[in-house]
DNA sequence: AAAAGACATTGATTCAGATCAATTCAGCCC
DNA sequence: GGGCTGAATTGATCTGAATCAATGTCTTTT
């Protein structure tokens, strides 16, 4: 993490790698910084034609650095940091439909606008291309591409699981089947789990509002299901009744 | 239509064609046989190799070809007909997460099981693939792949809205934006709506009941912003304040 | 044409979660 | 520590959509 301070473009790094799933560390795609989790190496020899067009950006906490609605120029993929994906009403209704960490792309769109909004929850570094440039690169490394492919998969059928919990499950059960979620953050599912998103972000991300949330997890803590403990973090206290709490079994 | 009969694999087509968004009429990749709409040409040298793991399956109304939770073996592409996707909980409760027609691939996962089940909702013709086969075709075909992610990322903008939709949105604005997505199907947006599905299939969609459905369509008539027709038919009769709606800017 | 069955509509009532309204708590900055 | 501020909790009440319950309307079968 100690070189990772701005994008060193000069600095010509041995492999140039993408940060992504694999959690090894290696250098970014577009710029050539050192990240702290990548995968899909590429061979040195093509350093020359990518090291160009990188740009790295800071964002603060709180900053939307997409807009719902606005032109789809950029490409970004995140190099570390936690960011939350939305959709808004004019009334201020918002849905946020997903968390994206270290590795994540966004901004894959078909159409020429942006189809959600992205604010930074904590400070974020990404790296940004230009549409062109992603095409291009998607000619010249068909392994990102299969990365990409596999990539908006898996987010699928997280959405696809999603809309089965918007749709179709009760306020508890929503509650359950998002810390269930974070739990598969950790590596230890005993161990506690951090919750960095406040009671209006879960309110938004489960479609509930944020008395339903907190009046759920004092439920559950009363029916010892988890601990509820400082700063933003649970520990799961009765993984199976929570589990068949989530999946929809409980009485 | 006349040749689509069954599955011909001695009967060398000129061309093999990907069913698809480009709605040309042409040769599916797998199976050989003439299509309605097709994309993704792919030249003759080609067929001697993509001929053979052909099996093309014609699927009855209300039957369920792939089942939730199963092991995901093969890749489809439907030839005709329409789909439902949907989700499950053990006590019955179902989301429908989408609807596939005439050039959709199903079964596309990371996973080594089916996240969602599919059935026909009236005959469904299909061509199915084995998954090793599938990745075989993606080397060979580059295009094929880029085709595929083009579709993931649309199906993922469609998720997000529909995230959107059973997250935020009151049963009015459900059922209005439903009402604008099947409108987008026909050619003319004056024109009869056909909407080939029940008002369980409707409600499951939507995350309301039956009852409601019915009910905010009684209303919308009531209100002259639909006409009801005969046999699951709708026309729109006021487009602007159904966009309004759907797009929750109503009072 | 009548009977059966599935699907759709409409009405009455209930209830889960929203809304409105206080407190209470956790950081923070002097 | 003592105020300050935004977040979280808890309580009282309301309401949109669910549930329960007929009734009505197509489709298919014979």
């Amino acid at each position: 993490m100690s070189d990772q301070t701005t994008c060193q473009r000069d600095a010509r790094p041995r492999r140039l790698i993408l940060a992504g799933a694999h959690r090894q560390p290696g250098y970014c795609l577009s710029c050539g910084i050192r990240a702290q989790s990548v995968c899909s190496v590429i061979d040195d020899d093509d350093i020359a034609r990518l090291a160009e067009t990188a740009v790295e950006t800071l964002v603060l906490p709180g900053r939307t650095f997409i807009e719902e609605g606005a032109p789809a120029t950029d490409f970004y993929n995140i190099t570390s940091g936690n960011v939350k994906l939305f959709k808004a009403l004019p009334d201020g209704r918002r849905q946020i439909t997903g968390f994206a960490t270290t590795g994540h792309f966004l901004g894959l769109a078909v159409s020429d606008q942006y189809a959600f909004g992205a604010e930074a929850m904590d400070t974020v570094r990404l790296c940004r291309f230009s549409r062109a440039r992603m095409r291009q690169l998607m000619d010249d490394f068909p392994r990102l591409e299969r990365r990409l492919l596999a990539e908006a998969s898996n987010e699928l059928v997280a959405a696809q699981n999603q809309m089965l919990l918007l749709g179709r499950k009760t306020a508890r059960e929503r509650v359950a089947s998002f810390l269930l979620e974070r739990v598969r953050e950790v590596p230890n599912p005993s161990e506690d789990v951090p919750l960095p998103m406040t009671r209006s972000d879960m309110a938004d991300y489960l479609g509930l509002t944020i008395e339903t949330v907190s009046r759920t997890l004092s439920w559950m803590r009363t029916e010892r299901l988890v601990a509820i403990g400082k700063g933003h973090t649970v520990r799961i206290t009765a993984m199976e009744r929570l589990e068949a709490l989530a999946a929809g079994e409980a009485a």
